[in-house]
RNA sequence: GCCCGGGUAGACGAACUAGGUAAAGUCGCCAGACUUUCAAUCUGGUAUAUGCGGGUUCGAUUCCCGUCCCGGGUACCA
């Protein structure tokens, strides 16, 4: 079995085409076969400098990299279209001989025209087929006086075409209602239906998964193929994805909108934004794809539970809580020293210096409560800093004024510096006594040295904290805690 | 306008493509347990709905007709 995802470099490589490369990824992987990237970059006007490269990038970071491409080997290329010019020709040159094409010097504006008045008649603007019929010497001869001239698929005038996508059933249209397509452009690019017909044959291509857009002009490829005398691939159409609200298509404002919240629809900024390949990944996956239980899957498991049969027809809205959902889950599958190798870059990047044996000790303590893994900065900064900066008010316990909240934390600091160690064992008692003898809560004392230690509200287990912190430190930091609340 | 797809809770999706009890599972949301904050975990709850209206049928998400909504196409873009 061969596939092939085949992306044009004309933008960001976004959730769309991550999931078309997913599920090419895996049936390759189900069935043994290989994956091919191919670039289709026969649009000059729209081509974008380095998106070819994101495109790479972006399969190599959710690690779902293809077998074939044109950074890889293969037996099947060129794999970017500006690199199979000849090819085109040829085939389009086949089809001219064979009567499924013909050469069209009809101009831009007499077509606009054409079409405006077929759509003042109230018709289908299509080609009027001025050209259809031109006999080969005038053609020849015109050819010879540099007359602009595109070719055009000869599309039949009656009947109806039969197209059979797998997750659709069968799909007929009236050839009345489908067009005389053009071919090969005027500048010599093929357009999109030959490219991509032709190079699917050529790299024997055995199923096509591609974007749902494709839809529409799905009888012209059958068309095309057939003309070809060529083997049809199986054809799966994937469904859009819609927004969150599963209304509509994401605007490209909305799209930029999203990553003021934290998220993005393109794969270059997951990682920035804190997601893991697995996360993303398991994400886009379910995404048009019913599975009945366990969702949570590594890669390995999808490849082994992937089906075509299994993937759906409608349109899927985006929803970012469940990429949230996933990617905690997959950071918490992640061994302790996977996620220190993840987080460490994180933390030196904010400008912390981080040791490994703090890392690895904090590991425990913000791992189930990570949702991004930039998180671990809101959760575990605090760990790699000399000194902590608290908001004063926050040091002032729950229905308490900021003297009485010095006076806890001069209590709390005396219990400390009794201690030899600080650690969770010798701390938790003498602390929880003070409460009892206080009679408070809990959570009022605890409260100004979680604020004191570690200079936020929300925090890792506390004395599991101090510990890692050490005594210097947490003694120092309840000191500075009191100085604050005293200048209140 | 015309052509082609799609429409099951807030979102994703089950109910295997011979019409036979519709909503399993996941996320979200709410509550409880645990608790030192936040999580994680566990437990319970939440959502009466097959877009809508007809028809065929003993029985319709499934078949037929009409209609609405969303998307794609109607390009020498992909």
């Amino acid at each position: 079995m061969r596939v092939r995802m085949a992306p044009s470099p004309t933008g960001s490589f976004h959730l769309g085409s991550a999931r078309t490369a997913l599920y090419n990824y895996l049936f390759a992987r189900k069935t043994g076969g290989k994956f091919v990237l191919r670039i289709e970059d026969t649009d000059q006007k729209r081509f974008v400098e380095g998106a070819e490269r994101e495109i790479i990038d972006s399969l190599d970071w959710l690690g779902i990299s293809p077998d074939e491409g044109p950074h890889l080997k293969g037996d099947f290329g060129p794999y970017r279209q500006t690199d199979r010019m000849k090819i085109y020709r040829e085939h389009a040159e086949i089809l001219l001989n064979s009567a499924h094409a013909f050469v069209c010097f009809c101009s831009p504006e007499r077509l606009s025209q054409v079409r405006e008045q077929q759509q003042k008649r109230k018709e289908k603007p299509r080609y009027d087929g001025l050209c259809r019929d031109l006999g080969s010497d005038e053609v020849a001869q015109r050819k010879e006086n540099g007359e602009r001239h595109v070719v055009r698929f000869k599309m039949p005038e009656d009947g109806s075409t039969s197209a059979l996508d797998h997750l659709r059933g069968e799909i007929v249209t009236e050839n009345r209602y489908l067009d005389d397509y053009v071919l090969l452009k005027s500048d010599g690019m093929p357009t999109y239906h030959l490219a991509a017909t032709v190079d699917d044959h050529l790299m024997k291509i055995t199923h096509v998964f591609r974007g749902a857009e494709w839809l529409a002009t799905f009888p012209l490829h059958v068309q095309i193929i057939r003309a070809f005398g060529w083997d049809e691939p199986i054809w799966a159409h994937l469904s859009v994805f819609l927004k969150p609200s599963g209304k509509g298509k994401m605007s490209k404002r909305e799209a930029a909108e999203a990553i003021k919240d934290g998220h993005s629809i393109f794969i270059k900024d997951m990682g920035d934004l804190g997601y893991t390949p697995e996360g993303v990944l398991n994400w886009i996956a379910l995404m048009g794809w019913g599975v009945a239980e366990d969702d949570v899957m590594s890669l390995d498991q999808m490849v082994e539970r992937f089906d075509i049969d299994n993937l759906t027809p409608s349109p899927a809205g985006i929803n970012f809580a469940k990429l949230d959902h996933f990617n905690g889950t997959h950071i918490r599958l992640l061994s302790p020293e996977e996620l220190a190798t993840r987080i460490k870059p994180i933390y030196i990047q904010a400008g912390y210096s981080v040791d490994d044996s703090t890392l690895m000790a904090i590991i425990p303590l913000i791992r189930e409560r990570l949702v991004t893994l930039d998180d671990c900065l809101a959760f575990g900064g605090f760990f790699f800093k000399e000194k902590v900066d608290p908001v004063p008010e926050e040091l002032i316990a729950k229905k308490m004024d900021a003297a009485g909240s010095a006076e806890i934390a001069r209590k709390i600091l005396t219990i400390l510096e009794t201690l030899p160690e600080i650690t969770h064992a010798s701390a938790e008692e003498p602390l929880r006594a003070l409460v009892e003898e206080l009679s408070l809560k809990p959570n009022q004392v605890f409260g100004i040295l979680r604020v004191a230690i570690t200079g936020q509200k929300v925090s890792p287990p506390l004395f599991e904290s101090m510990e890692i912190i050490g005594r210097e430190k947490v003694l120092e930091r309840v000191r500075n805690a009191i100085g604050i609340l005293g200048n209140i």
